[in-house]
This record gives C-alpha cells, structure tokens and sequence, in this order.
DNA sequence: ACGAACGGTAAGTTACGACTTACCAAGATG
DNA sequence: CATCTTGGTAAGTCGTAACTTACCGTTCGT
C-alpha cells in the first residue's frame, strides 16, 4: 500500500498527472492494451498499470478482458462528467464577468465591501 | 526553493490539487482578496498565497492590486485553454466510439455499455 | 511618522505520489 | 502439461507538493 493503490474517485487529480492525461489521450484516440500503452510511453509497464487504476478509479477508463490482454477505453461517462464540472466553472465565471461590465448592481448579492 | 515556488505553467496540474480548485471555484463566483479566501479555507493565508502563485502561473487567475489588497480573479482565457484541451479529448473519444459502432455490427458483438 | 492591515516569501517538516524491480496469477499455445 | 505472454500486485526508494510558522515589504489610517 505503497502507492496509489488506494481508490482515487477524483478525476481531477487523476488527470492532473502528466503521464496519466498521455494515456488517457493515446486511450482517447483508440483503445489499447496495457503492454501497447506501455511502449509508448517512457515509464514501465508497472507504471502504467498503476495508473490505469487510478484512471478507472476516477471512471476515467473501462477495461475489457480480450484473452490474457486487457483493453482499456476511455469511459464516455466519466468524461462527461469531469467535463460538465469544467463548464460549472465556465458558466460561473461568465457571469461574474458580466456583472462586472455592467459595473453598478442594485442588488446586494455583488457589491462586498470590508 | 522548497514548494510550488517555481514556475506551474500547467492547468492541469494546477486543478488537480483539491484546495486550488475550491479557490478556483470560489474566484469563478466572484473576485476575492488573499484573506477573504483564506477565510473560507481550512488552510493558512501563506498557504492560499502559494496557491495563488500556481493558479497565476497556470494563467488561471489575474491579480487586481486594491490599496493594500489583492483581488484575484479568474483568468477567462487560462480557463478557455483547459476547457478546449478537454473538448480535444472529448472529440476524439466521441469519433472513436463511432468507429467503434460502425466497425462490429455483423457478428455476435452486441452492445455493451460499463 | 507610527502602527495596523494585507499579503508575499523563506525555511523547514511531513506526507504521499510516481517510479522502480521482483514476484505471482491467469489465459493462450505448443 | 510446460511455457510463454500479459498484467496486476508487493515492497521499497526518491522527489516534491502541501502545509506550517516566522519574517519582511507596502499601503492605508490616525
């Protein structure tokens, strides 16, 4: 229990790793194996296994057993759902901008003063 | 030269941390000062200080000097970039699974969702 | 000018994530 | 069955991210 071994459900932090968002980008445009993943990647096949965990702790990835391989696929869900998270922030701050254009508000809920 | 001092030029990474993302969702409501944030986190001001560094250094946010405070905010175009990185992902998932679809109709694969 | 408010930086501690190698389990193949 | 392929897991090392407290520079108020 060295490692992240334990569940991640965050994808956030799942993709806030650098070789993580390569293997879900190369998963993205295929699916693969984690032997094939492996290869293109600079890190061991250990490695990637660990963070195919961790990507399909955060229900990032699917796996489907295909004989003694495994095909990992981006899970369509999963990424919808980091994805409406980005346009929460999106649509927020966009209405903050626009409050600020039109500078003066007669309701209280803006104005913030200490 | 012990933290996050240096130069964080990736989003991803940026967001991936669970405090920095709380701060990035309290600036997506509205502009706060450092101490207003660190009011409403469970860490230290210097902490949410050094946040800040790695949210500016992403391009996430922008600083407003005001007297004596600094009023962050989000960065709209920081936050544009991150969200087409992932439109990018999600396009090629998207294309990918048409493929999919297209490609095993006559034998015996049926659907299978998760 | 002095002190308080505000915030950035330094320095140091600690926890944990990203690797590695070694080993083990399960399915294909002869 | 023996063995090769494929991958997941264990154990351990190492680097660094996320905190803390202490300190310092600025700007405002009196």
């Amino acid at each position: 229990m060295t490692t992240y071994q334990a569940i991640e459900l965050d994808p956030w932090v799942a993709l806030g790793d650098r070789t993580r968002r390569q293997i879900f980008g190369l998963l993205a445009r295929r699916p693969r194996s984690v032997g094939e993943l492996a290869d293109e990647l600079p890190v061991s096949r250990p490695a990637v296994s660990q963070h195919l965990k961790v990507l399909k702790g955060a229900a990032l990835v699917q796996v489907r057993p295909e004989g003694t391989r495994r095909i990992y696929a981006v899970d369509a869900d999963g990424l919808a759902a980091i994805r409406s998270e980005l346009e929460t922030f999106w649509s927020a701050a966009l209405t903050n901008f626009k409050e600020l254009v039109e500078a003066d508000e007669p309701s209280g809920t803006t104005k913030e003063k200490r």
